[in-house]
DNA sequence: ATTGGCACTCCGGGACGGTGAGTGCCAACG
DNA sequence: CGTTGGCACTCACCGTCCCGGAGTGCCAAT
């Protein structure tokens, strides 16, 4: 049926408008797309799709752009994710194989995005809460100066530096980290929390070892480690075209608000699911012309990070989808070796 | 004589540009400040300014600019740093003052420079060069697995991550964790080097001690500590008026490559002194509309870092040094504290 | 259902003219 | 000699007008 070619038709306007980000015309569609049919036949599917909400005009007689969704319909039923290429892939492995450590797989991932897809990349750090107990240390820098070392099965590494009111030996130093990692190593961040707090007090030591308490419950609940993220490609709101005040301040603005761009991350999504969401579709109404392509990221099917990019709703979707589904992927792997 | 008067008319004139941002002409000169003089008389001064390349105007016919030589001019005689009011110091207190650690004063201090500035600011890490060697700790996580965790007295904390070949003893491990203590605490980062390389070879365990002292060395002489640096108020930037793609944008772009930074905020000045680059007087030339406000930072009279903010050369300068100023004394203080 | 034809709309860009702010110069003045 | 008022001149800016072109909607024919 001529429901196909509509159909047909909406895919080539909204790859036309991406690539040349202005209203495609009747004419013009049939030339650049081989559609076998006339201009005029063109223009009734237009009017048809205009009528469906999918592609409205900027002002009359002009040619079409289509609405988010129109965006949406081109994602979720006209695009598969194309492939990255060979090279492609070998660049993504080469440059994140190079990492020295989790933060670095982190900055290395925002550029790589930001690069691959030419927009703003945004990739969160792991989040704390699924990771496990590796080893707690304790250091006595001097008689009342312990330092807290928190390590953990994602590789994050946290640090406390606590000043004790009364001297303490390093005997009893030994002993305390001897109870801390009985209790808590192994154990995923919520169970060592609960252990810590009923953990029994050896006598005499009692405020040293309140102390300690407290800083690791604080450092293992610090929500600062899954709240960071990096962002990158920034210069690329300079493609965006669209008027400044309008679009690309309220991005610049957001992008030094990490809370904000978590929340335009969204939940984690694990299995390759790669989340679009398009304009109006998010929470704040100030990216009404922006999307979001996010997934999530990790060790097996954990997801314990997202990472995406934010651009103007009008974007390559299939390359975009591509690129982020691809880095979240050599991310989950890399996190799976170490 | 009618010397001074000329100046005068110049601080007028930049103090108007800056504030209006538009070209300014004699007749509203003389209304806005009150220069006791005619528009003519201050036509006259104009024409010697511009003979001297002071100002310029945009095209015949307008009102005069400063060019960089006039702003030059400005900073060096006719301006004298306004102190922060009461109100502004308290504010800088009280925020930098909720630090909970070394990141996080470098991170507060860019929002607040930015906030103040209305520009873009930069801060920079302290670097590592003058810092002692407060601390250094070996902590076996398994046998075959060394954390080798590194504290400098600037209160970086620096951790590694080693592997072995074979099996170390936990009492090797002390051992050698007392040769390390002995040879590089309280010394400055060079003279730890120094020291590490010519440390005599425990027998047996060459191998471990080989590969510790490689992963201290390389931690200690790691730029990244000295080259990182903090970004903030990039969506100031939307403030710049003049044109999008020749300013703005390599200013974006430029935000991401910390190497640029750290070139733009230029050599460490020490004693509250506080550095103006003016358009063309730095080292890139895509920067050539754009100053740079800087100074350095750090306890007592040393310099660990510089920070500043940067901005189009049409920006309030007694203003922008004096919040730099105030930022970096308010920093050093509390560096000297901890 | 598709197509060719046709009248209509409206954006974008170039031409045009008036207005106003600002300048440079000159002659007069203290 | 420095200052001032006067005057002619120069442009940027803004609103108007006009035209061409791309695109549309509709209709009758196939």
């Amino acid at each position: 049926m001529q429901d196909e070619r509509r159909l047909a038709v909406l895919r080539a306007i909204v790859e036309d408008y991406v690539s040349t980000q202005e209203p495609v015309g009747s004419k013009a569609l049939v030339e650049r797309h081989g559609l076998g049919v006339s201009p005029a036949t063109v223009r009734n599917d237009m009017a048809a799709l205009e009528e469906e909400g999918l592609i409205t005009q900027p002002h009359t007689s002009a040619g079409r752009i289509p609405t988010d969704k129109g965006y949406r319909l081109f994602v979720d039923r006209l695009t598969t994710i194309k492939p990255m290429s060979n090279a492609e892939k070998r660049a993504i492995a080469t440059i994140l194989d190079g990492a020295v450590d989790l933060d670095d797989v982190v900055q290395r991932s925002v550029r790589l995005l930001a690069q691959l897809t030419h927009q703003v990349a945004i990739v969160q750090y792991p989040t704390l809460s699924r990771s496990t107990v590796r080893h707690v240390e304790l250091v006595s820098l001097t008689p009342v100066r312990l330092m807290v070392i928190l390590i953990l099965s994602s590789g994050r590494v946290e640090q406390r530096l606590l000043d004790l009111d009364v001297p303490v030996e390093d005997d009893d130093v030994a002993g305390l980290r001897g109870r801390l990692a009985a209790a808590v190593n192994g154990r995923t961040i919520a169970e060592a929390i609960t252990e810590l707090s009923s953990l029994e007090v050896a006598p005499g030591h009692d405020g040293v070892q309140a102390a300690v308490v407290d800083v690791l419950v604080e450092a293992m609940s610090d929500q600062r480690g899954s709240e960071r993220v990096a962002v990158g490609g920034a210069a690329n709101l300079a493609r965006f075209g669209d008027s400044f005040e309008l679009s690309v301040r309220p991005l610049l603005e957001a992008l030094e608000e990490h809370v904000v761009l978590l929340k335009l991350l969204g939940e984690a999504q694990t299995g390759g699911m790669v989340t679009v969401r398009i304009g109006h579709e998010g929470p704040y109404q100030q990216f009404a012309s922006t999307s979001v392509v996010s997934t999530g990221y990790g060790p097996g099917d954990e997801a314990v990070g997202n990472l995406g990019v934010v651009g103007p709703t009008r974007m390559d979707y299939p390359g975009t989808m591509a690129a982020v589904r691809a880095v979240a992927r050599y991310v989950s792997r890399i996190l799976d070796e170490a």
